[in-house]
DNA sequence: AGCACGCCGACT
DNA sequence: GTCGGCGTGCTC
């Protein structure tokens, strides 16, 4: 090579999506001026046989280069000519890669929508608007009689003196060609970027309650402040949130409102449209590729005041940021269940805390760790009671099923009341949280069982496909006629789920509507939609319905509410268990009722004496997270303690639990003794997609020891003699141990 | 993660 | 005699 003794003197130090966490050093491109390469710009790369994305994050000189200069190879291309990232962007995903123990490159291009990652530009489209030229105001309709479709455009445009954007003329393309030429109309390019928070007239009303919480907030803009607001279904925690975003917004900055599933983004959109006079955008995996690079890039370049997303939304750059809102903070759809595991509320308050501005939580069940938070005064908690039309809290009762007569789940004395309540045409709503039919077919010959051939799990009868499905792995196959073993015919459901049940109550109740509201019903796009619109319309009298109905959907004629089976949920392994079924109790009453018709919810149990569910119905919830938070503080568990877990799978059974040996012997090699370490031990499901998988807990009351150790032990599990025949990977605090 | 290179079984 | 199985090793 000719350039060499030519080297220019700053070199660029790439992250690149590669499970590996280090950066890797480049030579600028060849005909780039280096000083204008700023961190957090993309780059193209050559890396082994082909190009990257990478994103430079810093620049540095020849002596601190990592490796031997001979073997740099340059960049091929600076992608943008302005950073995408911050250096607050960058410092959070620094901080979250170092915090989950992920990958720096995989964490930073996770925070670019696929379009960017890919290479492609970062240019937002421009918006152009057509309005009436003086010429068109003065045209009549009639002279374009030979052209209908011309003069159908030109009277919708002399409907809108103010000019249309393209993108509400979609179907007008040779029209408005047509009018162009004609100069009757013309272009003119949407002033984006200044926007005036203006609400849409009507005086903002808010009970005392909600006066207080959202002075609190407002309180805390333009500094760091957790608050953690706690109202019951109805109590009117979106007015809130939309006080205190019309007080940002009257600042011109923006806000960021991540929320659990996309079912409930319609709705709020909607709301906030209502409300707000801002650009709007949405961001979450129901819109394409192209929509989510613009509301990234509209927030991104400050020409959109408000992003509405689920938990992919929240590295989302923000150009003037303002505040942080999480609704439904407790929900577990928060926390990244594979790759990079993070959790979108812990990191949400960290950002906002780099930010220096308030992050806002919401629900009506806390998490424990905000409570928890709360009585650290790490968070200021702000209640909601009053339900809106003063609607009376449910009444519930523990009715236990011992001995009774059941019909497929449904107890005697639940379906007296279920004749009533449906003989006075009101709704009923009942809970089961499993689908299919039946949750295992099993031979009443031979006691054949059907098993899941690559899963420590039995495969579940789905009756209107005929067809036995494993909801671990996927497999699935027709339902046998007769047993794969004995041959003989007398195979059986065994247990409960929705879809049978929905069976059963249709023999029971022949003449009422019932409908099923879980994944199967509702996979195909619109359905749910479609459903809820019924519902809301009086055409439903019985809904059922697994986790989806606890949901956000409210359902306002419903007076009885049942929960066919939650003792499945009192013996768990996992500590989170009882925290997660007082949340799915609570939140599933709290879909029924209002002021003139109050519900009743009734929860079947055979467990009617059990401590956890007499202190949630006497005592309400905070008492509940109370008591539940003195035996985790008994039992050293989080919040007291801080966890992480090593998963470990592979196709061979023993290779997981000889490497989690070595692993653990490893660390009795590095440890001070202060992190627990518990395990290896099989994972709750030790056969899953035909990996066998185990776990190893680590546990430590001081989140600095934990993290040292896995500084420590991280890089070390590379250079294990078995940890090329296993895969694994850490969950920093997790939530679920499967 | 890709995607090489690198040694041992059933096919034109 | 080749095509290709996935074992291990690297990427600035």
């Amino acid at each position: 090579m000719a350039k060499c003794d030519a080297h220019p003197k700053l070199i660029l130090q790439i992250a690149l999506p590669v499970p590996l966490d280090r950066l890797f050093d480049y030579w600028p491109p060849e005909q780039h001026a280096p000083q204008t390469i700023k961190p957090g710009m993309r780059v193209k790369v050559p890396f082994g046989k082909y190009s990257k994305i990478g994103v430079v994050l810093r620049l540095i000189n020849t002596d601190d280069c990592r490796i031997d200069l001979k073997r740099l190879k340059w960049a091929e291309q600076i992608l943008d000519t302005e950073p995408l990232l911050s250096g607050k962007d960058l410092q959070l995903l620094q901080w979250a890669s170092r915090y989950y123990h992920h990958p720096l490159g995989e964490v930073l291009l996770t925070a670019f929508p696929i379009n960017l990652r890919q290479g492609k530009p970062a240019i937002l489209p421009v918006e152009i608007s057509y309005m009436l030229t003086e010429q068109g105001q003065l045209a009549q309709a009639a002279e374009l009689k030979r052209a209908p479709k011309q003069q159908a455009l030109l009277s919708l445009m002399q409907d809108h003196p103010r000019g249309m954007p393209q993108t509400a003329l979609p179907e007008h393309k040779s029209a408005l060609k047509s009018l162009l030429e004609k100069g009757l109309i013309r272009e003119s390019v949407i002033q984006t970027g200044a926007y005036n928070p203006i609400n849409s007239g009507k005086p903002l009303s808010a009970n005392p309650e909600q006066r207080q919480a959202i002075d609190a907030v407002i309180d805390t803009l333009g500094r760091f402040s957790v608050s953690l607001l706690q109202g019951v279904t109805g109590s009117g925690k979106t007015e809130v949130y939309m006080q205190v975003i019309a007080q940002a917004l009257q600042r011109q900055l923006q806000v960021l409102v991540l929320l659990p599933e996309i079912t409930l983004t319609p709705q709020l959109e909607a709301r906030f449209r209502q409300r707000f006079n801002v650009p709007i955008v949405c961001f979450h995996s129901k819109l394409n590729e192209t929509q989510r690079l613009h509301a990234w890039l509209k927030m991104q370049q400050g020409q959109a005041a408000i992003m509405l997303g689920t938990r992919s939304a929240l590295f989302t750059p923000l150009k003037k940021p303002g505040l942080i809102i999480l609704d439904e903070e407790h929900d577990s759809s928060f926390k990244q269940q594979e790759g990079f595991r993070f959790s979108a509320r812990d990191v949400a308050i960290s950002r906002s805390k780099m930010l220096n501005i308030p992050v806002l939580l919401g629900s009506a069940t806390p998490s424990f760790e905000s409570l928890f938070n709360v009585a650290r005064q790490r968070y200021q908690l702000l209640t909601l009671t009053n339900r809106a039309g003063n609607a009376t809290d449910p009444a519930f009762q523990l009715l236990d099923i011992r001995n009774k007569p059941m019909q497929s789940g449904l107890s005697e004395p639940l379906l007296a009341v279920m004749h009533d309540i449906l003989a006075d045409n009101q709704q009923v709503l009942l809970f089961l949280n499993r689908r299919g039919f039946a949750p295992v077919q099993i031979c009443h010959g031979c006691g054949w069982v059907s098993r899941c051939g690559h899963c420590d799990a039995n495969m579940v009868i789905h009756a209107t496909e005929q067809r036995l499905r494993c909801h671990h792995c996927g497999s699935e196959q027709p339902l046998p006629k007769r047993c794969p073993a004995c041959k003989n015919a007398e195979l059986q459901p065994l247990g409960l789920g929705t879809e049978r049940i929905e069976h059963t109550l249709s023999e029971i109740f022949p003449d009422k509507s019932i409908i099923r509201l879980d994944k199967d019903t509702t996979q195909r796009k619109g359905s749910l939609e479609g459903y809820l619109e019924q519902i809301h319309a009086g055409q439903a009298d019985i809904i059922l319905g697994t986790q989806m109905l606890a949901k956000g959907h409210h359902f306002p004629d419903v007076t009885l509410v049942a929960l066919l089976d939650i003792d499945s949920g009192l013996f768990s392994v996992d500590f989170h268990a009882a925290e997660k079924l007082a949340q799915m109790i609570v939140q599933v009453a709290g879909r029924a009722g209002r002021a003139d018709k109050p519900g009743r919810v009734i929860l079947q149990t055979r467990q009617p004496q059990h401590p956890l569910l007499s202190c949630l119905l006497n005592q309400g919830y905070q008492a509940f997270a109370s008591m539940a938070l003195q035996e985790r503080k008994q039992a050293g568990l989080p919040p007291y303690s801080h966890q992480a877990l090593l998963r470990v799978h592979a196709k061979d059974a023993h290779t997981p639990q000889q490497f989690l040996q070595n692993v653990l012997q490893t660390i009795q090699s590095l440890n001070s003794g202060k992190t627990q370490v518990l395990g290896p031990v099989p994972a709750p499901m030790a056969r899953r997609a035909g990996q066998f998988r185990f776990q190893l807990l680590l546990q430590s009351t001081q989140r600095k020891e934990l993290h040292h150790l896995l500084d420590t032990l991280l890089p070390q599990l590379a250079q294990l003699k078995l940890a090329n025949q296993v895969r694994w990977s850490v969950d920093v605090d997790p939530v679920d141990l499967y």
